[in-house]
DNA sequence: CCGTATCCCCGGGGATACTG
DNA sequence: CAGTATCCCCGGGGATACGG
């Protein structure tokens, strides 16, 4: 009995420790998001993300490619074109999250219906 | 098919939004700790939460519990104790992100073997 | 086209102390 | 116990301009 506590607390931490570790990389302003238009289309390059993310300066949309690349959820790969374009895509790793995001554009759908109205 | 075309866009800038929605009633650097908090345990104190999710203020989890209930994710019960106690408990729509908690959980755990290590 | 460099501001969030 | 009230700071993020 007071072993199954514990097991029960330590499941938890480590549950909660899991949950952190997921906000951490997904945490910031537009990161969903630019992981949305990338799923979306396969691939994109940072023009057309720029276009898809309204309201998101280059600055940002640097930085958070950046960080997706460097937590391995996206690949980048820059074509010899002229001039240079840039195509970002998901990796295996990034495209695992489609089923959250999935889960969170008709959570989405379902509070805009019962909280924000219309 | 310049028609389809038109559907696919529109089908995408609406995912878009509503996966914005998902994400402005969960950004915070504490919300969906919380809310795993208060889910796992179903009913949950407010001391119990502070220390469930370590390293929070007083002042923010007020702050966020309040946001919360703002978007009926919870419901907040007085109990007439002495001294007062106050129980959360999530509302049905709080509940509905169960689904995602566990996705978020599941992540959470892959990406640490995989990026964070050990 | 794909970023970087600067400058700047606001508010998220920490620390601490205090009340009903 | 369950919060408020203050004070304060840092960095997320906007705007603009520039470079390869």
């Amino acid at each position: 009995m007071e072993c199954k506590r514990e097991n029960f607390e330590q499941e938890y931490k480590r549950e909660m420790m899991a949950v952190q570790d997921s906000m951490d990389v997904l945490n910031g302003k537009w990161k969903i998001s630019i992981i949305s238009s990338i799923c979306y289309y396969n691939k994109r390059r940072f023009s057309d993300i720029s276009k898809d993310v309204v309201g998101i300066s280059n600055r940002m949309l640097s930085k958070e490619l950046k960080e997706l690349e460097f937590n391995q959820l996206i690949k980048r790969t820059v074509l010899e074109t002229q001039p240079i374009t840039v195509q970002y895509e998901l990796t295996d790793h990034g495209r695992s999250l489609q089923t959250i995001i999935k889960n969170l554009t008709a959570w989405g759908v379902e509070h805009r219906k019962k909280i924000i109205g219309n």
